[in-house]
DNA sequence: CGGTCCATTGAGCTTAGTCAAAGAGCGTGG
DNA sequence: CCACGCTCTTTGACTAAGCTCAATGGACCG
């Protein structure tokens, strides 16, 4: 029975998606109380975006470039192995940071590749405001640590999720996260959002192969858990979904509250 | 056929351990280059230092404290599910950072446990130093970005670990980390270095069961691999080592060169 | 209409987990 | 000194989660 459920649907329509960088700057403003001045950087940086086709590579660890925050559409951050086996080490969602920020020149061998055709806009005055400590300015300099310290506990999330979660458990863990972090950027509407993802992109960040992907999101439907279908998903029981998958509130979602 | 290769010996001989606080001067100096003001604050650090037993918590995510550093002795962070399944996210050794220095209450459920006797010390001095861009301290900005960046890299590579190497991959992947960190930190004297874990700690952060992680060292010391027992560690057959795990040369590996 | 990409499903296999038992080393108290 | 208990390691037998191979079908595009 193929119930028309492709994940990555080209032509999909946005839902609740805002446009142009109002989602980064509602997931920005949301995370630390920042100045009309400093909110005001956030939309500035409209002026400088730079738009990358879907499947190409956006940033390179290995040489050093401009500090960049991503506007619109999905990326990740991967690895490929030297036999082809792939893994994605994190999804890069409007608000995020592109690469590392911190470090001019990590040897890093992980790049950040764009999953959709993706925005990205040169934060390059963010950070050089956030380091001037300028009056009006201090907000930022939270904010960017803030950004930091959430992308660390986002990796370890995964870390948790890869090493002790089953199949099962980690997909649900992976949706809630999304949804989460959606949220967060104002890109869920009720209990939908979009997920331009294939099942192979999903299987190469959750570590299993494409066939038991499938598989897996067939018994969340079985079990009532969620919808997904043409590239989006609503959730349906959100309570037994973070029992099933032992969620712990994200610093956004405490926020809310 | 049982060979007393216990892992976690108690008694075991100190290998190429320097006391006090030499192995982190010598990690933490060869990172970056410093003043002779700042190799003095490294040694300062030792004026504040506080021992935790084994087993027990020296770090919790939750409550805000002063950021601590690892003098000796191995610890860990990790998270501890709710039907008692434990992931551990990373090792900290000498020199690393205890905690997330960059967040002063960041919402993280993992806690910082010692796996044996563990000596810190308090940053605070490092930070503030580093923060206040004092003439003379510009190496100590550097030095915590690095460090930052560094932890980072290594989540990335758990990360990959965890999601698309076997077993077999896993173990031998760590054991290459350890090797590497432990030499940025002087430990490590030939091809033989101290790693005071149970089977069962390496389970924890492999995401396997402790009989498996048997039988994969096991296979490994018949492979002509390496050597474990009483505690330590020999690399045999380092060349191989990288092949089999598809090693990446992290920074200290390159800077070594 | 053929080609391509993605989702779905079945059959068989492999890696790794579970359960159970036994051995080694070490500390402790009699 | 020795018996006992505890922790950690090792091994066997069986099970199961998840992988591989293979094939089919829908949707879309030129």
């Amino acid at each position: 029975m193929y119930v028309s459920s492709s994940l990555a649907r080209q032509g999909a329509a946005p839902v609740a998606k805002p446009a142009g960088v109002s989602a980064l700057v509602t997931r920005l403003s949301s995370l630390c109380k920042l100045s009309a001045e400093e909110v005001a950087l956030l939309h500035d940086l409209s002026r400088l975006t730079r738009t990358h086709a879907a499947r190409t590579e956006i940033w390179n660890g290995a040489e050093p470039s401009r500090p960049r925050i991503l506007v619109s559409g999905w990326a990740c951050r991967q690895r490929i192995l030297g036999d082809g086996r792939r893994q994605i080490i994190n999804f890069v969602l409007p608000g995020d940071a592109v690469g590392d920020w911190t470090q001019p020149n990590p040897h890093s061998d992980s790049t950040t590749a764009a999953l959709t055709e993706v925005v990205t806009a040169d934060a390059g005055a963010l950070v050089t405001a956030a380091a001037q400590r300028a009056r009006g300015h201090e907000g930022l300099a939270s904010l960017l640590r803030l950004m930091a310290s959430l992308e660390t506990a986002l990796l370890h999330n995964h870390i948790v999720r890869l090493g002790r979660q089953t199949a099962y458990e980690r997909m649900v863990h992976l949706m809630l996260e999304f949804h989460a972090r959606l949220q967060g950027a104002g890109m869920v509407a009720g209990d939908r959002f979009a997920m331009p993802l294939t099942q192979e992109t999903l299987a190469d960040s959750l570590g299993l192969s494409v066939v038991h992907v499938n598989r897996t999101l067939m018994q969340m439907r079985r079990d009532g858990l969620l919808q997904i279908a043409l590239g989006h998903v609503r959730i349906i029981d959100l309570k037994l979904m973070r029992a099933v998958a032992d969620w712990v509130p994200m610093v956004a979602d405490t926020m809310r509250s």
